[in-house]
DNA sequence: AAACAGGCCAACCGCCGAATC
DNA sequence: AGATTCGGCGGTTGGCCTGTT
């Protein structure tokens, strides 16, 4: 068998959260923390709610340093570049955006970003396929599907490989530049977008890709490597 | 001032991989 | 080993807010 039941649904509160739950939740998560298990929490704090809401709630409201709006052009473009190179995982991408949650950053591309950038229709600086050099695509039809990435910038990479060590200008038609992407790597290639990059290193096995942030700092995006790896566009060896 | 439409966002839903029994 | 739950995630929705007519 397994563990005891989540919740009794029928006994639980729903819907928005009063001023006296989040204080409720908050005082005891400050002194007590979650204890691991998020499902016995709302019992032990007096709470009628369900352990998944305490949490959601805690997450994206009542944790310290969370921003709410207010969104900066900064961010936008980080968002979008983000969402262009690895898609909607949106907990990823708020990780690269302190004080954000993903739920912010997904609500605020659906309602705001989308729209902006379809409507603008060229961003070659931020999100290369958008670009009016190329056909004009559907967002969705371009984002990267970390499952299925039969639509990716990736894949677009492994069919048409950059055998050239120097980086490609943004935007770039890579097609017909050859053969399949192997060994020997160059040693810096401007894959994604102007501010995403793959790096190897002189006598290193690993790639790495990086990404310039907001304040200008690099730091890694292990996930684009991970899914570069996984999809077999790289290898360790 | 009232009615309506669209935007916004907090919260819920359902799925999936990991953990547990 | 298999059944079940937990924790985390992205997608979706419902209700409030604001702007427009």
């Amino acid at each position: 068998m397994g563990r005891a039941p989540c919740c009794d649904k029928a006994n639980v509160k729903r819907g928005p959260w009063s001023p006296q739950e989040d204080e409720t939740l908050k005082n005891y998560l400050m002194k007590h923390g979650t204890a691991g298990n998020w499902i016995t929490l709302p019992q032990k704090a007096g709470l009628k709610r369900c352990g998944k809401s305490c949490r959601l709630r805690w997450l994206n409201y009542l944790r310290p340093h969370i921003k709410h709006g207010g969104f900066t052009d900064e961010e936008d473009q980080l968002i979008c570049t983000l969402y262009a190179t690895i898609g909607s995982r949106w907990s990823l991408i708020a990780a690269q955006l302190p004080g954000r949650t993903d739920n912010d950053v997904k609500n605020h591309w659906n309602t705001k970003l989308k729209k902006k950038f379809l409507a603008e229709n060229t961003n070659a600086t931020v999100c290369p396929q958008f670009s009016t050099s190329t056909p004009q695509p559907q967002v969705e039809d371009h984002v990267f599907d970390h499952k299925n990435s039969s639509e990716s910038h990736v894949l677009r990479f492994e069919q048409t490989p950059i055998p050239n060590p120097s980086p490609l200008p943004l935007g770039s038609d890579v097609s017909g530049l050859g053969s399949s992407f192997s060994a020997p790597l160059p040693n810096e290639v401007s894959l994604l977008s102007n501010s995403i990059s793959l790096v190897k290193e002189e006598n290193e096995t690993q790639w790495f890709g990086y990404h310039d942030n907001i304040e200008g700092e690099a730091f890694l995006l292990d996930f684009v490597y991970e899914d570069l790896l996984h999809n077999g566009f790289v290898s360790q060896d």
